[in-house]
DNA sequence: TTGAAAGCGCTAACAT
DNA sequence: ATGTTAGCGCTTTCAA
């Protein structure tokens, strides 16, 4: 069924069928209301494909998500999505999965949407100038790893938290409780995720503090599974019996250290102090709630739309921005 | 950039480049390689929407998923895929805010991509016959409240946990563990979701048991918002103080619950028990560890593309198929 | 092995 | 107020 069909069936021609699909004025409403019940009886659905073909340009603006469910993620999609409608664009979510390339996702998407910009939600920036090339409309990188990417600053825009700084400033709280022996649980050193940043700030601050970082208090996860973290909790608790402090590099990781260490028999935090970064709101529910550096996570959507939009409507060029967490403390945390 | 100007950029027809674009034989070896290389510099990218509208029709199949970060249908998404890819088809997934329409959603969709089936993944089925009439395409319902929709059982199929019964059978358990004040989280008594039908199981196991159902051991939280779920457990409490147990209709209303029981000074699950329906991976976690009836996450997806492929290739017409849950029993519940 | 040509379904000038 | 027409970018016959 299509507009052809709806034009013969009604004796008008298509153009008028579009109008009125289109809510467009100048029809007689007796045209309009004949060809609406008749597209109506007819189950007619718009083809999308042909509309984005034939349409110049559209108001949308592109979100590549990498990964469904990663939970920290949904309340930045609703901020974006709020933010996108309140600047009078339209979003177009575009999820993928963990082998997907997203430049490319993102790429076609906005060509086959003719889009006004995109934003890329969490993931590696591990790219090369010329991967980027393809991008033909302004982009920013929203929570992603751009420290790690060989691209000039000025060719692309951020918006994330500095994590190497929030790392460092969550293991400080605890070296200021008066621990000195603090594990960190991290899913990798060298993946250039955001986790090796987090981890960076970990070493820096235990290396201001004086001490070394022990090869022994470091626990690689492999995933961001909640049964990798409690198991590579027992292995770090069973080499390192004498640690005193764990610091997660995120609040998923956090919740399964506290549950590990609970099952290992040391109670939190008075055994063992736990401190994440993340700020997700489900760990103010369990117990006890998790000390975390929280993530501003309504304003990074906010911000990065705001970047966005600047840049589509010629206000500004590449810009990174960093914004703040907020430290979220009691709870998991208590004096060595 | 369009394959027209990479054909006369290589000084061939559109219809060579289409054909090494799509790696159709046929092709010389020489201009093969040189549009390729031309599309590379160019920085090709296809553009979807012309490719949709004009191919016969894909191998696809569409998930419409409502709400970006319901944590429960992450697995059932994953387990979704697997089996797509598996069963030789492509998954086309597309996100639906909660005022969307999910079967114009998917009618739009389907048409566009021109796909082979649907599978609608959460949601409330409170639709119509005349509703459902614009899908053209055979579709499944996934975790779907299918009990109150007005359709005809053959005019589409679903795959879910038989949510009153299972409802039945966890407050039966807190039965058996000798509980008689039995309160209940629901979000809403009369929205039609899932929600509701667990609420009928906790109704039907009181009466079975020769209880009651006292409304004030009835709370609605109004969403599935932790906060919300929180506070309603606080009002639950400070209205039946004597209650010894809690069913809560979700993993996440029973997190909250347990977090709330300890605010008010009674120990989970000493003081009082709690259990719910879910069994979400995270909720393994916490402290207690939620008792709760798992849903055959894995099973459920792979039994709704099953159903939708045999649908699809002329095997089978519309299924009902209702999957059991596994009880997750311990941590959160203990005898009264 | 390659090219020309016919659309896919729709929108948007441009006519009338 | 309505119709005619020219594409959007691409795939796919059909010819050559």
């Amino acid at each position: 069924m299509t507009i052809k069909d709806i034009a013969e069936s009604c004796g008008v021609s298509i153009s008028t069928v579009s109008r009125v699909l289109n809510d467009h004025p100048d029809v007689s409403p007796k045209v309009r209301q004949k060809v609406l019940e008749t597209a109506r009886a007819a189950h007619y659905v718009p083809n999308n494909s042909a509309r984005d073909l034939v349409r110049a340009r559209s108001e949308g603006i592109g979100l590549i998500v990498r990964g469904v469910g990663n939970p920290f993620f949904t309340e930045v999609i609703h901020a974006i999505e709020r933010a996108i409608d309140a600047a009078g664009y339209s979003m177009a979510l575009h999820q993928i999965g963990s082998d997907d390339d997203e430049i490319m996702a993102g790429a076609t998407l906005a060509r086959s949407k003719k889009l006004k910009g995109l934003i890329f939600l969490g993931g590696k920036g591990d790219y090369q100038s010329s991967d980027i090339a393809i991008l033909d409309v302004p982009f920013v990188c929203c929570t992603y790893t751009v420290r790690f990417t060989p691209l000039p600053r000025e060719s692309y825009s951020s918006v994330a938290i500095d994590d190497k700084m929030e790392g460092y400033r969550a293991v400080r709280m605890l070296l200021e409780k008066g621990h000195r022996k603090i594990g960190v649980l991290l899913n990798s050193q060298h993946d250039h995720s955001i986790g090796e940043l987090r981890y960076m700030g970990y070493c820096e601050a235990l290396s201001d503090a004086g001490l070394t970082v022990e090869e022994s208090l470091v626990e690689e996860t492999g995933s961001f599974a909640l049964s990798d973290a409690y198991e590579a909790t027992g292995r770090l608790v069973k080499r390192r019996p004498d640690l005193t402090a764990i610091f997660t590099i995120s609040d998923t990781m956090g919740m399964a250290a506290i549950k590990a260490l609970h099952d290992l028999g040391r109670a939190v935090p008075e055994d063992c102090s736990v401190i994440s970064i993340d700020g997700m709101d489900m760990t103010n529910y369990i117990l006890p709630p998790l000390a975390t550096m929280a993530q501003p996570q309504q304003e990074l959507g906010v911000t990065a739309v705001g970047t966005l939009v600047d840049m589509i409507e010629g206000r500004a060029g590449n810009r990174h921005i960093l914004l703040p967490a907020t430290p979220r403390m009691g709870g998991s945390v208590a004096p060595c």
